[in-house]
DNA sequence: GTACAAGTTCAAGTTAGCTTGAAGTCAAGC
DNA sequence: GCTTGACTTCAAGCTAACTTGAACTTGTAC
């Protein structure tokens, strides 16, 4: 018995804007069937699909990323455990470069800007991996990695 | 001698594009003294100011909230080393607090997600403080903090 | 049968952090 | 004196991730 939820439900539960819903249904990270009166109902497993967007979210993958890691996983019926053990793998990497950049940042604060070095061309840490002079727009310095351009926030 | 820079001169030694380095001088970030043509020259001390400026876009704060840090510094003159030490220490906080979500969502990769729990209403893990419920666009659940909404990325 | 909440689509608006383009100025080199 | 490149301002555009509003339909309650 598959007990279908609706828009408002789903909202509720997951603490997910309709409207939030409604948008990520249209960039395919989530599915809905559809009543005869054309309004949408969720299966449950589309709860898990939902967390799995917003902890990724945290982590800092843009939707598009996020989009393209759901596409993986099998597209009838609920996912099976190790279906999102798979997916998760990624994430750790990602997340072990993140936490990693910010304990080097953490430390240029101490080392960097406490002891004067913080000038943009002399320092070790400010400057990893020799990164600097690429092409594209934004702060060339500094930045390991690129930047999907928003929300994983800080 | 305060030998002066250009914004071509700063924008090459920082890797900050001119137009952001406006930018951020209309944000009050950052001033320029002015050549008799108009044009903006930057005394040096405007680089660790810039520096600054992107190291804490990568700790995850806003330009807004770099704004008021930088608005701590005392107005004159080249801030000196214990001034650059005041500021850092609220990041340190900040950066313990990010890496501090990041293990936890890490832990929720493989203990939530991989064990199943990850339902909305059920995971400890993934509903910290009880934070559900909370008004304000966005989703409600997991997230620990607010999100300053831009470029603090990933 | 009538109100009201909840749902629908589609277009446009919002915020952050910039970039791009247009139109004009200025300084240096030839 | 003329071109070139670096600079100026100002307005508009861009991307991500949504939200908001308008106009309309449905389902439920009384």
């Amino acid at each position: 018995m598959p007990e279908l939820l609706t828009i408002g439900e789903v909202a509720k539960r997951s603490g997910v804007a309709a409207s939030a819903l409604r948008f990520y249904e249209e960039k395919g990270l989530i599915s809905s069937e559809r009543a005869g009166s054309g309004r949408r109902r969720y299966p449950r497993p589309v709860l898990r699909r939902i967390a799995f967007v917003v902890f990724a979210q945290r982590v800092g993958l843009t939707l598009e990323e996020i989009g393209a890691e759901l596409a993986k996983l099998p597209p009838q019926g609920a996912p099976k455990r190790r279906d999102w053990s798979r997916l998760s793998a990624a994430w750790s990497i990602r997340i072990d470069d993140r936490i990693a950049e910010l304990e080097r940042l953490k430390a240029g604060l101490t080392e960097c800007i406490g002891c004067g070095c913080l000038s943009l061309d002399r320092c070790r840490l400010a400057n990893p991996g020799d990164g600097a002079g690429r092409a594209g727009p934004g702060p060339r310095y500094w930045l390991g990695d690129k930047r999907p351009a928003a929300p994983g926030r800080s």
